[in-house]
DNA sequence: CAAAATTTGAAATATTATAACATTGGCAGG
DNA sequence: CCTGCCAATGTTATAATATTTCAAATTTTG
């Protein structure tokens, strides 16, 4: 299945990015969003690694472009990828991370190496079944799933000391 | 099972506030650790509803009382109470709540009603096991689980305006 | 083109959290 | 009983994250 485990081994990352910002662009069409230079920017600048990134680290970024921005500028960028399901926010961390499974209807569950900083996205369903079957058990109706697992992931298993 | 839903449902809360600190004194003895006025102070405040409170809540709760309490004062209570498993910290709020299942080996659950605030708190033992085996299956070692819903609370879907 | 709506700029400020160092108070060993 | 240690707390300052507010620019729509 997914059980590629991506972020973890070496891979052409630059094709991560272009597919990602590919997807993107095809999504936002479809959904009448527009895609401006700013946002796919900030887009561009999440994917860069499969380790969350801080606001103010896109914000860093940015600057180095040139481009003078505020806080409000990447948080409103932040906040309108979001909404269109291409990035997801690292509640745990407060950081932002590329989503994996953009246009897929999914519920994002993370897991995050205390190693190397790295994130993985799965879809579980299995898990999300067994989340809802426990909440509707005690009469609540479930929206919205935060899901966050810290660990070691296969690579800093085997090497403790380097990412 | 434990499917009263207890912070949804009129209940005698200062049953709950005293039986918590009688918990922690017993617990905190078992472990050695020094459950001192302010730190025992903070867990009654925190306790003082269901409801997720900020650490700055805190603060000025402590203020009223006359204590003249910095920033660091709380966290360092705060961080206290969560080592010992007498507090959780809800990351997608930036609160903390009084742990209901203090003193029992246990994966917290988290269910926050949008409208009221409250929140249960569940363990749900085949949700862990689905995530730990999710995990696994794709060779990361879990080490610890942040897992919060948000919805709506039975009370709450039942009279949608009033907490 | 003009009006309306969306997006971005800019300044200020709110909120959450930690760092660093000084002080206090209990207690173990001499 | 003192003394030196250690844990806990006090105190000041600051870091890190996020939002409010209003103005200007740009895009879309009619």
């Amino acid at each position: 299945m997914s059980a590629r485990a991506i972020p973890y081994r070496p891979h052409n990352h630059d094709a991560c990015v272009s597919q990602a910002l590919t997807d993107a662009r095809a999504i936002c069409q479809q959904q009448n969003a527009r895609l401006t230079p700013i946002r796919e920017r900030v887009l561009e600048l999440i994917w860069q690694s499969h380790r969350p990134l801080g606001a103010y680290d896109v914000l860093s970024e940015l600057s180095s472009d040139g481009h003078n921005a505020a806080p409000p500028t990447v948080y409103r960028a932040l906040d309108f990828l979001q909404q269109h399901g291409l990035v997801h926010r690292i509640a745990s961390l407060n950081a932002f991370i590329g989503c994996t499974h953009a246009g897929e209807n999914h519920t994002g569950m993370f897991l995050i190496c205390r190693a190397c900083s790295n994130v993985l996205e799965l879809t579980a369903t299995a898990v999300s079944t067994e989340i809802r079957k426990a909440a509707s058990g005690v009469g609540f109706q479930a929206e919205n799933t935060t899901l966050e697992v810290s660990g070691l992931c296969p690579r800093c298993q085997a090497e403790p000391d380097d990412g």
